[in-house]
DNA sequence: AACACCCGCAACCGCACTATA
DNA sequence: GTATAGTGCGGTTGCGGGTGT
């Protein structure tokens, strides 16, 4: 059948947001609501698609959103429902208040994939991998190391497809046995293996956060907003925020005096 | 200092689903 | 029952910053 784009895509803007779009989309929100994604930019004096100003709006300009990295708890509670789930980012963002199927869906294929085939567990089964892949990926991980290592002693290595590492044994986890695909033993299982490959010494790779890159949006940020709001700061936004706050000098809402935005938003549909 | 490569994240795209005429 | 509009969701892409050489 094939369905209509949601609104003519002639001279309208893509790309990154601006300070001043930003601050147009939530002025308009905050004073009209959402009832109709597809007029928001039209009212709003924006040159967006609809669809475009509503994932800015749920991904970036949502007030009672959570900014900030992902904690080592969230992670497994993620690990956990996804196993349950599969991924219905959607499904699982909602067991995070505050947190957006987006963000949790890069963090998934960012992070925790990696961190899940490394400790030998296939990220959409949360299966341990069969044993060949597992040895294959294995021999990648310690092709990687070593030819890291090798490069700089400018050595030649031997290959790493050898018999020997295929007849190695797996990592046996207490109660492996019995493990089910999709049950909360998953999660048993990523610390058994973490702890088997720290004593491996590979904890840096299991945990490329040990040694965590801050990274911040150059985008209109409301963790800033709150800090400057409410004089509150973080080592992060000591670098980032200070420096946004330097450049940039305009009004925005002070967001700590929306305590419950739903009922506000509720409100303005109701009516 | 310059370049190349890697990584994380914001944003886009296209399909699916639901509501409605 | 069918077509269309609106919205939601998941996959993918591309940019910008960080890191290594």
């Amino acid at each position: 059948m094939g369905r209509k784009p949601c609104c003519e895509k002639i001279g309208l803007k893509r790309g990154p947001w601006t300070i001043e779009e930003d601050h147009k989309l939530m002025n308009f929100i905050l004073n009209n609501g959402i009832q109709c994604w597809r007029l928001v930019p039209k009212l709003a004096g924006l040159m967006r698609c609809g669809k475009s100003c509503r994932l800015r709006w749920i991904n970036y300009l949502r007030p009672d959103l959570k900014r900030g990295a992902l904690s080592e708890v969230e992670e497994d509670q993620i690990i956990q429902l996804h196993s349950r789930l599969g991924n219905r980012w959607s499904k699982i963002a909602a067991h995070f208040p505050g947190r957006t199927d987006n963000e949790i869906k890069n963090h998934w294929n960012t992070r925790i994939k990696k961190r899940l085939k490394i400790m030998g567990l296939d990220p959409v089964t949360h299966k341990p991998i069969e044993q060949r892949e597992k040895c294959n990926s294995e021999a990648e991980q310690l092709s990687r190391f070593h030819s890291q290592r090798e490069q700089q002693k400018d050595l030649k290595i031997e290959p790493l497809d050898t018999p020997g590492l295929e007849d190695a044994p797996l990592p046996q986890m207490e109660g492996e046995d019995s493990f089910q695909p999709g049950s909360d033993e998953t999660i048993n299982v990523l610390h058994g293996y973490e702890m088997l490959w720290e004593d491996l010494d590979m904890g840096m790779m299991i945990n490329p956060e040990n040694n965590p890159t801050n990274s911040y949006s150059s985008s209109f940020s409301l963790e800033d907003s709150f800090s400057r709001s409410t004089g509150e700061s973080s080592s992060l936004q000591e670098d980032s925020g200070q420096c946004w706050i330097n450049n940039v000098n305009y009004s925005i809402p002070q967001w700590d005096l929306f305590h419950n935005v739903d009922d506000i938003f509720l409100l303005k549909n109701n009516q």
